[in-house]
DNA sequence: ATGGCTTAGGTGCTAAGA
C-alpha cells in the first residue's frame, strides 16, 4: 500500500499535473492541501472520470484538504471535531481499512504573529483529535503539510532557521506530542536511503529549487501497525521541475502486505 | 537571500505562502 500527501498550491493550477503524477505513481491514498477551491468549484468530475474515487473540504481562495483514491473512501469526516475553525484544514477518511487523516496545519507567520498562537492551539486540538481516533483505529496515518521542521538538519540552513518560526520549540513540542500518542515520522526511517530526498519544500523565490535551499515539512505518520510493514517513504523530487509547479513535493510512504 | 516567485481575487494592485 502506498499513501502520499502533497500541497498542491492551487488545485485548478495543479490538476493536470496532479493527474499526471497519479497515473505514473499509482497510489492508494493521495492527501492533497491547500486546494483553493470551494467545494462547488472542485473538480469531482475529471477526477472521478480519471477513475478516482475523491472526498473534498473546501472554501473560498485559501487552504481546503481533499483525499484522491482508487478504491472506496469510507468513513469521511472534515476539520477537528469540538474545534472551532473556519479554515478549512482537515480530512479525515478511511481507505483499504486505513484511517488517514489529511492536514493542512497553519503557517504561523511569525512568532510576533497573531497566527502563531493560533497554530499552536491549532495543533493541541488536533493532538487531541488523533488520540480519540486512535481508540476506533489500529493502522492509522497523520500525514500533510505540517509547516514544522522536525530536525535542525531537515532544513538548508539550521543556523538561519533554528528557534524561527518552523522550527521553534513549541512546535517542535506539539509535533513530539503527536509522536507520543505512538506515531513514527515514517521518513526518519530512511534517511540513509542513497536516493533520499533531504527536503519538501523550496522557496519559489531567488532559484531556491535549483541551489537546494529546502525545508522538510510535509510529513506521514504512522501507528506501530503500520510502521512495522513501512518499507520507504520519500519525496518525488522529480515533481518539483518543470512549469506550472507547486512548491511542495508529494512524500509517499509505502508499506507491504 | 524575508523575497528576485506564484497563487487568488479582480482588473491594479494587495494578501498570503513557508
Amino acid at each position: 500500500m502506498k499513501i502520499t500527501t502533497w500541497n498542491v498550491n492551487s488545485l485548478k493550477v495543479r490538476l493536470p499535473h496532479v493527474l499526471e503524477w497519479l497515473e505514473a505513481n499509482p497510489v492508494d491514498a493521495l492527501a492533497l492541501q491547500e486546494t483553493k477551491l470551494t467545494n462547488e468549484n472542485f473538480p469531482r468530475e475529471e477526477i472521478e472520470a480519471a477513475g478516482f474515487s475523491v472526498a473534498f473540504n473546501g472554501q473560498k481562495t485559501y487552504n481546503g484538504v481533499a483525499i484522491i483514491s482508487p478504491h472506496a473512501i469510507e468513513d469521511v469526516q472534515f476539520d477537528i471535531p469540538n474545534f472551532e475553525d473556519e479554515q478549512k484544514r482537515v480530512i479525515a477518511a478511511t481507505v483499504q481499512g486505513v484511517r488517514i487523516i489529511g492536514c493542512y496545519v497553519p503557517n504561523g507567520q511569525a512568532l510576533d504573529s497573531d497566527k502563531y498562537p493560533y497554530k499552536l492551539g491549532w495543533l493541541d486540538a488536533l493532538r487531541d483529535y488523533v488520540a480519540d481516533e486512535l481508540t476506533r483505529h489500529e493502522q492509522l496515518v497523520v500525514l500533510g503539510d505540517f509547516n514544522i521542521v522536525p530536525r535542525p538538519e531537515d532544513s538548508y540552513n539550521p543556523a538561519k532557521w533554528e528557534g524561527d518560526i518552523f522550527c521553534s520549540p513549541p512546535e517542535r513540542q506539539r509535533l513530539q506530542a503527536l509522536i507520543d500518542l505512538g506515531l513514527t515520522d515514517t521518513w526518519t526511517m530512511f534517511d540513509e536511503r542513497e536516493d533520499k530526498a533531504r527536503f519538501t519544500w523550496w522557496d519559489y523565490r531567488g532559484g531556491s529549487f535549483h541551489k537546494n535551499l529546502g525545508l522538510r515539512i510535509d510529513h506521514v505518520l504512522t501507528t506501530a501497525p503500520l510502521t512495522e510493514r513501512c518499507t520507504d517513504c520519500n519525496g518525488d523530487v522529480k515533481a518539483r521541475y518543470g512549469k506550472q509547479r507547486s512548491d511542495h513535493i508529494p512524500v509517499t510512504a509505502v508499506f507491504r502486505k
